[in-house]
DNA sequence: TAAAGTGTTCGACGGAGGTCGATCACCATG
DNA sequence: CATGGTGATCGACCTCCGTCGAACACTTTA
Protein backbone atom coordinates (compact mmCIF):
# COMPACT_ATOMS: atom_id res chain seq x y z
CA UNK A 1 0.00 0.00 0.00
CA UNK A 2 1.97 3.34 -1.03
CA UNK A 3 0.66 6.12 0.71
CA UNK A 4 2.57 8.61 -1.76
CA UNK A 5 0.00 10.72 -3.25
CA UNK A 6 1.26 10.19 -7.21
CA UNK A 7 0.68 6.62 -6.78
CA UNK A 8 -2.81 7.00 -7.88
CA UNK A 9 -2.61 4.60 -11.14
CA UNK A 10 -5.02 2.49 -10.63
CA UNK A 11 -5.94 1.16 -13.64
CA UNK A 12 -10.15 1.74 -12.66
CA UNK A 13 -10.61 4.76 -11.73
CA UNK A 14 -12.40 4.93 -8.14
CA UNK A 15 -16.58 5.76 -8.32
CA UNK A 16 -17.09 7.36 -5.30
CA UNK A 17 -16.38 10.72 -5.92
CA UNK A 18 -14.83 13.00 -3.59
CA UNK A 19 -18.29 15.42 -3.24
CA UNK A 20 -15.88 18.63 -3.13
CA UNK A 21 -17.84 20.18 -5.64
CA UNK A 22 -17.74 23.56 -3.36
CA UNK A 23 -15.55 25.49 -4.64
CA UNK A 24 -15.20 27.33 -1.18
CA UNK A 25 -12.23 28.73 0.08
CA UNK A 26 -9.82 26.01 0.65
CA UNK A 27 -6.68 26.06 2.64
CA UNK A 28 -3.32 25.35 0.40
CA UNK A 29 -2.92 22.47 2.57
CA UNK A 30 -5.68 20.71 2.04
CA UNK A 31 -5.20 20.17 -1.88
CA UNK A 32 -2.90 17.65 -1.39
CA UNK A 33 -5.40 15.87 1.01
CA UNK A 34 -6.92 12.99 -0.84
CA UNK A 35 -9.40 10.80 0.34
CA UNK A 36 -10.90 7.40 -0.17
CA UNK A 37 -13.98 6.29 0.63
CA UNK A 38 -13.79 2.89 2.07
CA UNK A 39 -16.62 1.54 -0.37
CA UNK A 40 -13.28 1.55 -2.73
CA UNK A 41 -11.04 -0.21 -0.11
CA UNK A 42 -9.86 -3.94 -0.68
CA UNK A 43 -10.12 -6.11 2.45
CA UNK A 44 -6.36 -6.59 2.46
CA UNK A 45 -5.71 -2.72 3.04
CA UNK A 46 -8.55 -2.53 5.40
CA UNK A 47 -6.27 -5.37 7.37
CA UNK A 48 -3.56 -4.43 6.94
CA UNK A 49 -3.90 -0.48 8.35
CA UNK A 50 -5.87 -2.34 11.10
CA UNK A 51 -2.75 -4.66 12.11
CA UNK A 52 -0.56 -1.65 13.30
CA UNK A 53 -1.33 -1.35 17.03
CA UNK A 54 -0.26 2.31 16.71
CA UNK A 55 -2.69 2.94 13.84
CA UNK A 56 -5.33 0.88 16.23
CA UNK A 57 -4.38 3.30 18.90
CA UNK A 58 -5.37 6.04 16.88
CA UNK A 59 -8.67 4.72 16.29
CA UNK A 60 -9.36 4.15 19.34
CA UNK A 61 -8.64 7.94 20.85
CA UNK A 62 -10.69 9.13 18.18
CA UNK A 63 -13.47 6.73 19.10
CA UNK A 64 -13.71 8.20 22.45
CA UNK A 65 -14.37 11.72 21.68
CA UNK A 66 -16.53 13.82 19.19
CA UNK A 67 -15.81 14.46 15.52
CA UNK A 68 -13.46 16.93 14.36
CA UNK A 69 -12.26 17.73 17.91
CA UNK A 70 -8.72 16.11 17.86
CA UNK A 71 -5.60 17.21 15.72
CA UNK A 72 -2.79 14.95 15.39
CA UNK A 73 -0.50 16.36 17.45
CA UNK A 74 -3.51 15.27 20.32
CA UNK A 75 -2.69 11.87 20.53
CA UNK A 76 -0.73 9.81 22.65
CA UNK A 77 1.65 7.55 20.58
CA UNK A 78 4.74 6.29 20.90
CA UNK A 79 6.43 7.67 17.82
CA UNK A 80 8.19 10.80 16.30
CA UNK A 81 5.66 13.42 14.33
CA UNK A 82 6.79 12.20 11.22
CA UNK A 83 5.43 8.36 11.97
CA UNK A 84 2.70 9.75 12.96
CA UNK A 85 2.29 11.57 10.04
CA UNK A 86 2.64 8.78 8.18
CA UNK A 87 0.43 6.53 9.94
CA UNK A 88 -2.53 9.21 9.61
CA UNK A 89 -1.84 9.12 5.79
CA UNK A 90 -2.26 5.09 6.11
CA UNK A 91 -5.71 5.47 7.90
CA UNK A 92 -7.11 7.61 5.26
CA UNK A 93 -5.81 6.00 2.62
CA UNK A 94 -7.90 3.02 3.95
CA UNK A 95 -10.97 4.77 4.43
CA UNK A 96 -10.93 5.08 8.09
CA UNK A 97 -10.54 8.24 9.11
CA UNK A 98 -11.24 11.56 7.27
CA UNK A 99 -9.27 14.50 7.80
CA UNK A 100 -10.30 18.40 7.71
CA UNK A 101 -7.70 21.48 7.90
CA UNK A 102 -8.96 23.91 10.76
CA UNK A 103 -6.09 26.89 11.31
CA UNK A 104 -2.78 25.39 11.57
CA UNK A 105 -4.24 21.99 12.70
CA UNK A 106 -5.65 18.90 10.95
CA UNK A 107 -8.48 17.40 12.63
CA UNK A 108 -9.93 14.13 12.33
CA UNK A 109 -12.86 12.11 12.20
CA UNK A 110 -13.32 8.18 12.39
CA UNK A 111 -15.67 7.19 9.31
CA UNK A 112 -17.87 5.31 11.56
CA UNK A 113 -21.21 4.67 9.60
CA UNK A 114 -18.94 4.23 5.92
CA UNK A 115 -16.20 1.87 7.46
CA UNK A 116 -19.38 -0.09 9.22
CA UNK A 117 -21.04 -0.73 5.74
CA UNK A 118 -17.78 -1.52 3.66
CA UNK A 119 -16.22 -4.14 7.01
CA UNK A 120 -19.37 -4.69 9.08
CA UNK A 121 -17.96 -5.52 12.69
CA UNK A 122 -14.39 -5.04 11.65
CA UNK A 123 -13.93 -1.31 13.74
CA UNK A 124 -15.92 -2.82 16.55
CA UNK A 125 -13.85 -5.72 17.11
CA UNK A 126 -10.72 -2.88 17.15
CA UNK A 127 -12.86 -1.05 19.70
CA UNK A 128 -13.36 -3.54 22.33
CA UNK A 129 -9.56 -4.52 22.17
CA UNK A 130 -8.40 -3.60 25.70
CA UNK A 131 -6.75 0.13 25.85
CA UNK A 132 -2.66 0.01 25.51
CA UNK A 133 -1.03 -3.27 25.57
CA UNK A 134 2.98 -2.08 25.37
CA UNK A 135 4.10 -5.41 25.06
CA UNK A 136 1.95 -6.67 22.21
CA UNK A 137 3.83 -7.84 18.82
CA UNK B 1 4.94 -13.81 15.45
CA UNK B 2 7.35 -15.77 15.79
CA UNK B 3 5.90 -19.42 14.38
CA UNK B 4 9.30 -21.48 15.78
CA UNK B 5 7.80 -24.13 17.89
CA UNK B 6 10.62 -23.07 20.64
CA UNK B 7 9.39 -19.91 20.92
CA UNK B 8 7.17 -20.63 23.71
CA UNK B 9 8.90 -18.26 25.47
CA UNK B 10 5.85 -16.30 26.94
CA UNK B 11 5.98 -14.61 30.49
CA UNK B 12 1.82 -15.79 31.40
CA UNK B 13 1.48 -19.60 30.65
CA UNK B 14 -1.67 -19.71 27.83
CA UNK B 15 -4.49 -20.87 29.99
CA UNK B 16 -6.38 -23.08 27.02
CA UNK B 17 -4.74 -26.30 27.73
CA UNK B 18 -4.74 -28.66 24.48
CA UNK B 19 -7.07 -31.61 26.07
CA UNK B 20 -4.77 -34.19 24.56
CA UNK B 21 -5.61 -35.99 27.94
CA UNK B 22 -5.65 -38.90 26.24
CA UNK B 23 -2.65 -40.73 25.43
CA UNK B 24 -3.80 -42.46 22.53
CA UNK B 25 -1.77 -43.59 19.64
CA UNK B 26 -0.27 -40.62 18.56
CA UNK B 27 1.95 -40.40 15.09
CA UNK B 28 5.57 -38.82 15.67
CA UNK B 29 4.87 -36.11 13.46
CA UNK B 30 2.05 -34.70 15.50
CA UNK B 31 4.05 -34.17 18.88
CA UNK B 32 5.49 -30.98 17.32
CA UNK B 33 1.99 -29.85 16.07
CA UNK B 34 1.25 -26.92 18.83
CA UNK B 35 -2.01 -25.60 18.21
CA UNK B 36 -2.85 -22.16 20.13
CA UNK B 37 -6.78 -21.01 20.94
CA UNK B 38 -8.17 -18.19 19.56
CA UNK B 39 -8.72 -16.97 22.95
CA UNK B 40 -5.32 -16.44 23.73
CA UNK B 41 -4.58 -14.68 20.53
CA UNK B 42 -4.28 -11.27 20.29
CA UNK B 43 -6.33 -8.71 17.75
CA UNK B 44 -2.65 -7.97 16.14
CA UNK B 45 -1.89 -11.64 15.37
CA UNK B 46 -5.25 -12.19 14.00
CA UNK B 47 -5.51 -9.32 11.72
CA UNK B 48 -1.98 -9.85 10.71
CA UNK B 49 -2.77 -13.50 10.09
CA UNK B 50 -5.65 -12.36 7.76
CA UNK B 51 -4.05 -9.91 6.21
CA UNK B 52 -2.48 -11.61 3.74
CA UNK B 53 -3.76 -12.78 0.80
CA UNK B 54 -2.36 -16.42 0.23
CA UNK B 55 -3.44 -17.04 3.64
CA UNK B 56 -6.87 -15.67 3.29
CA UNK B 57 -7.27 -17.77 0.18
CA UNK B 58 -6.47 -20.75 2.47
CA UNK B 59 -9.52 -19.92 4.30
CA UNK B 60 -11.93 -19.53 1.94
CA UNK B 61 -11.08 -22.56 0.48
CA UNK B 62 -11.13 -24.37 3.75
CA UNK B 63 -14.58 -22.91 4.32
CA UNK B 64 -16.12 -23.99 1.07
CA UNK B 65 -15.65 -28.41 1.94
CA UNK B 66 -16.45 -29.79 5.33
CA UNK B 67 -14.16 -30.29 8.67
CA UNK B 68 -10.87 -32.25 7.78
CA UNK B 69 -11.39 -33.10 4.06
CA UNK B 70 -8.63 -30.89 2.67
CA UNK B 71 -4.82 -31.83 3.15
CA UNK B 72 -2.09 -28.65 2.56
CA UNK B 73 -1.38 -29.97 -0.68
CA UNK B 74 -4.82 -29.77 -2.02
CA UNK B 75 -4.75 -26.36 -2.31
CA UNK B 76 -4.53 -24.18 -5.25
CA UNK B 77 -1.71 -21.59 -4.65
CA UNK B 78 0.65 -19.71 -5.76
CA UNK B 79 3.44 -20.64 -3.45
CA UNK B 80 6.00 -23.55 -3.15
CA UNK B 81 5.67 -25.78 -0.68
CA UNK B 82 7.81 -24.23 1.47
CA UNK B 83 5.99 -21.44 1.31
CA UNK B 84 3.10 -22.90 1.78
CA UNK B 85 3.75 -24.44 4.96
CA UNK B 86 4.65 -21.26 6.55
CA UNK B 87 1.44 -19.93 6.15
CA UNK B 88 -0.32 -23.24 7.38
CA UNK B 89 1.71 -22.70 10.82
CA UNK B 90 0.87 -18.73 10.48
CA UNK B 91 -3.06 -19.76 10.41
CA UNK B 92 -2.58 -21.93 13.09
CA UNK B 93 -0.48 -20.09 15.40
CA UNK B 94 -3.26 -17.67 15.03
CA UNK B 95 -5.89 -19.59 16.16
CA UNK B 96 -7.55 -20.08 12.76
CA UNK B 97 -7.43 -23.48 11.80
CA UNK B 98 -6.68 -26.87 13.67
CA UNK B 99 -4.82 -29.30 11.89
CA UNK B 100 -4.21 -33.28 12.30
CA UNK B 101 -2.17 -35.88 10.50
CA UNK B 102 -3.75 -38.79 8.89
CA UNK B 103 -1.31 -40.94 7.54
CA UNK B 104 1.63 -39.09 5.77
CA UNK B 105 -1.40 -36.29 5.27
CA UNK B 106 -2.25 -33.39 7.29
CA UNK B 107 -5.91 -32.69 7.12
CA UNK B 108 -7.29 -29.28 8.30
CA UNK B 109 -10.40 -27.42 9.76
CA UNK B 110 -11.42 -24.03 10.20
CA UNK B 111 -11.93 -23.17 13.59
CA UNK B 112 -15.33 -21.50 12.88
CA UNK B 113 -17.35 -21.07 16.26
CA UNK B 114 -14.10 -20.65 18.06
CA UNK B 115 -12.74 -17.80 15.97
CA UNK B 116 -15.93 -16.41 16.29
CA UNK B 117 -16.45 -16.39 19.45
CA UNK B 118 -12.86 -14.63 19.88
CA UNK B 119 -13.50 -12.37 16.92
CA UNK B 120 -17.05 -11.98 15.97
CA UNK B 121 -17.24 -11.12 12.35
CA UNK B 122 -14.10 -11.32 11.47
CA UNK B 123 -14.21 -14.56 9.39
CA UNK B 124 -17.10 -13.66 8.07
CA UNK B 125 -15.55 -10.78 6.69
CA UNK B 126 -13.13 -12.59 5.11
CA UNK B 127 -15.46 -15.02 3.74
CA UNK B 128 -17.72 -12.83 2.16
CA UNK B 129 -14.39 -11.44 0.00
CA UNK B 130 -14.57 -12.19 -3.53
CA UNK B 131 -12.31 -14.99 -4.71
CA UNK B 132 -9.29 -14.61 -6.47
CA UNK B 133 -8.37 -11.30 -7.29
CA UNK B 134 -4.65 -12.10 -8.22
CA UNK B 135 -3.64 -8.69 -8.88
CA UNK B 136 -4.37 -7.06 -5.28
CA UNK B 137 -1.62 -6.10 -2.93
C1' DT C 1 8.02 40.74 9.50
C1' DA C 2 9.70 37.56 12.77
C1' DA C 3 8.84 33.70 15.53
C1' DA C 4 6.44 29.79 17.09
C1' DG C 5 3.25 25.90 16.23
C1' DT C 6 1.49 22.14 13.34
C1' DG C 7 1.98 18.75 10.00
C1' DT C 8 4.13 16.83 5.60
C1' DT C 9 7.96 15.23 2.77
C1' DC C 10 12.43 13.40 2.02
C1' DG C 11 16.21 10.14 2.45
C1' DA C 12 18.03 6.68 5.08
C1' DC C 13 18.15 2.86 8.20
C1' DG C 14 16.80 -1.59 10.30
C1' DG C 15 13.81 -5.26 11.29
C1' DA C 16 10.04 -8.17 10.05
C1' DG C 17 8.22 -11.27 7.03
C1' DG C 18 7.13 -13.61 2.40
C1' DT C 19 9.58 -16.34 -0.77
C1' DC C 20 12.53 -19.94 -2.53
C1' DG C 21 15.65 -24.30 -3.18
C1' DA C 22 17.54 -27.86 -0.67
C1' DT C 23 17.29 -31.05 2.79
C1' DC C 24 15.23 -33.80 6.27
C1' DA C 25 11.53 -36.59 8.74
C1' DC C 26 7.67 -39.42 8.57
C1' DC C 27 4.25 -42.37 6.34
C1' DA C 28 2.50 -45.53 2.88
C1' DT C 29 3.09 -48.86 -0.66
C1' DG C 30 5.73 -51.88 -3.83
C1' DC D 1 13.85 -52.61 2.52
C1' DA D 2 13.48 -49.32 -1.22
C1' DT D 3 10.70 -45.92 -3.29
C1' DG D 4 7.58 -42.22 -3.69
C1' DG D 5 4.53 -38.88 -1.46
C1' DT D 6 3.60 -35.35 1.98
C1' DG D 7 4.94 -31.82 4.76
C1' DA D 8 8.35 -29.41 7.98
C1' DT D 9 12.79 -27.18 8.59
C1' DC D 10 16.80 -24.61 7.30
C1' DG D 11 19.41 -20.87 5.36
C1' DA D 12 19.42 -17.27 2.32
C1' DC D 13 17.49 -13.58 -0.31
C1' DC D 14 14.73 -9.59 -1.00
C1' DT D 15 10.93 -6.51 -0.52
C1' DC D 16 8.03 -4.00 2.42
C1' DC D 17 7.24 -0.94 6.00
C1' DG D 18 7.76 1.22 10.56
C1' DT D 19 10.95 4.41 12.23
C1' DC D 20 13.76 8.53 12.63
C1' DG D 21 16.13 13.28 11.88
C1' DA D 22 16.19 16.97 8.98
C1' DA D 23 14.15 20.05 6.04
C1' DC D 24 10.15 22.23 4.19
C1' DA D 25 5.29 24.41 3.86
C1' DC D 26 1.56 26.62 5.87
C1' DT D 27 -0.84 29.05 9.62
C1' DT D 28 -1.21 31.84 13.57
C1' DT D 29 0.46 35.05 16.78
C1' DA D 30 3.60 38.48 18.61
Amino acid sequence: MNVRPESNTSSTPPPHLPDEGHTQSQSQRARNLSHVHPADVTLSDALTALADPVRRTIVKELAGGPDWTRACGTFDLPVTKATRSHHFAVLRQAGVIEQRDAGSRRLNRLRRPEFDAAFPGLLDLVLSERRADPGES
